[in-house]
DNA sequence: AACTGGTTTAACCATATGGTTAAACTAAAT
DNA sequence: ATTTAGTTTAACCATATGGTTAAACCAGTT
């Protein structure tokens, strides 16, 4: 029998990962999560023994998960646009494989934000190599002038924040489900569309008057 | 002695909606509200049978200081464009004054949707007003074509989210409160220039051609 | 046959927590 | 002086929950 096959511990995370991401670590029932893996409780301590541990493990997966992408956009040497572009379509691909990690993530934040931290600085994130690129640019005249940071946090926002307000906004526009995804596949055109247009460059002023 | 003096019902629900806000429904407790609001769990529970009588309080006013914002943008008659700069405006003001509530709701949303959606239909959220605006004024070359469902998740999206991810960003990018503070404020000009500029009616084409 | 590690069962423990209760106290209203 | 609403104190209850434990079970291994 291969490892892989009756590999409880792989059942546990999968398991705890489902269970952790839909209520959080307060809601999150150690039963629950046993129940889910299709094993007892005893088992469960006997593979992790803590819950905080358990969920330790979780939440360094799912943050891996999400960094390389994150990173990529920092750190590659390809054009500004591309890299918008490319950051939109498998951003958002990855968010509706794992639609309840935005909730999950936004709420680890706010309960534990040390955590949060000290595993970003892990990962390697450093908007330098962004900034120097966006500056080249602004100066061979490609896009006109506009901070890491905006950029960065219009275009994180605009990808995730759909996610985590899903209901909100189905709701408000009296969607279902498949439509709403329907939607969110076509922003992955719109939000590069939307965010390069706003850095064309204009021949004379940084901005233009409202007609 | 005035009733606002030494009302303890307000004492109470001050006190509940600082430790709902920050820890949630399920990592609330009662104690720990009795305690901020400055006294004891019995009395507490006199004025609020149930923790969930209490939440519910807390949530539904939560969620009308935030509602008559969105309500407005929908439903008023201003021009688009002052519309949006007037939402952008008042609502980071408002955010910046209630910081944690946009986890508090992401959060809320994500346990018990139901809860939300119901709550958001007693607001008067009607979209098809501003649909109607936004087809009037395409009609007169104002601006160009868009959704209702982007414009306003774009819009949301870039107000909100910002706050939802504060420790996400202010550590990436090595800022801490007071500058993102700053960076937030600046964004209030910044978000309206974005979308505003996306909405400039082209000449020929609905979108240009990457230089 | 004996051993081994993973697994189940089921009881159990300690603690936290939501919620209740009764008795006493206080201050204002009557 | 009595009543009354608000408040405190402190004990108490029921339940949920994280975690432990011991004994038995079962499948392969030796």
């Amino acid at each position: 029998m291969s490892e892989a096959d009756h590999n409880t511990e792989h059942e546990i995370l999968e398991a705890a990962k489902k269970v952790f991401i839909r209520k959080g670590l307060d809601g999150a029932r150690m039963q629950e999560i046993a129940d889910e893996a299709g094993i007892n409780k005893a088992l469960l301590h006997y593979y992790f023994r803590t819950k905080e541990k358990l969920f330790e493990s979780i939440f360094t997966q799912v943050l891996q998960g999400f960094a390389p992408c994150i990173v990529a956009i920092m750190t590659s040497d390809l054009p500004l646009f591309t890299k918008i572009e490319s950051f939109a379509d498998t951003y958002i691909d990855l968010l509706l494989e794992n639609p309840y990690v935005p909730n999950f993530l936004v709420n680890e934040n706010n309960r534990n934000p040390e955590r949060f931290v000290n595993m970003l600085k892990g990962q390697g994130v450093n908007p330098n190599i962004l900034r120097d690129q966006i500056k080249r640019e602004v100066e061979a005249g490609i896009i006109c002038d506009i901070t890491v940071e905006n950029l960065m946090v219009n275009l994180v926002s605009l990808c995730v924040f759909p996610f985590a307000a899903r209901n909100i906004f189905c709701s408000m526009f009296g969607q279902n489900e498949e439509e709403y995804n329907m939607f969110i596949r076509n922003r992955k055109k719109e939000i590069p569309k939307l965010i390069i247009g706003s850095l064309q460059p204009r021949p004379n002023k940084p901005h233009d008057s409202v007609a």
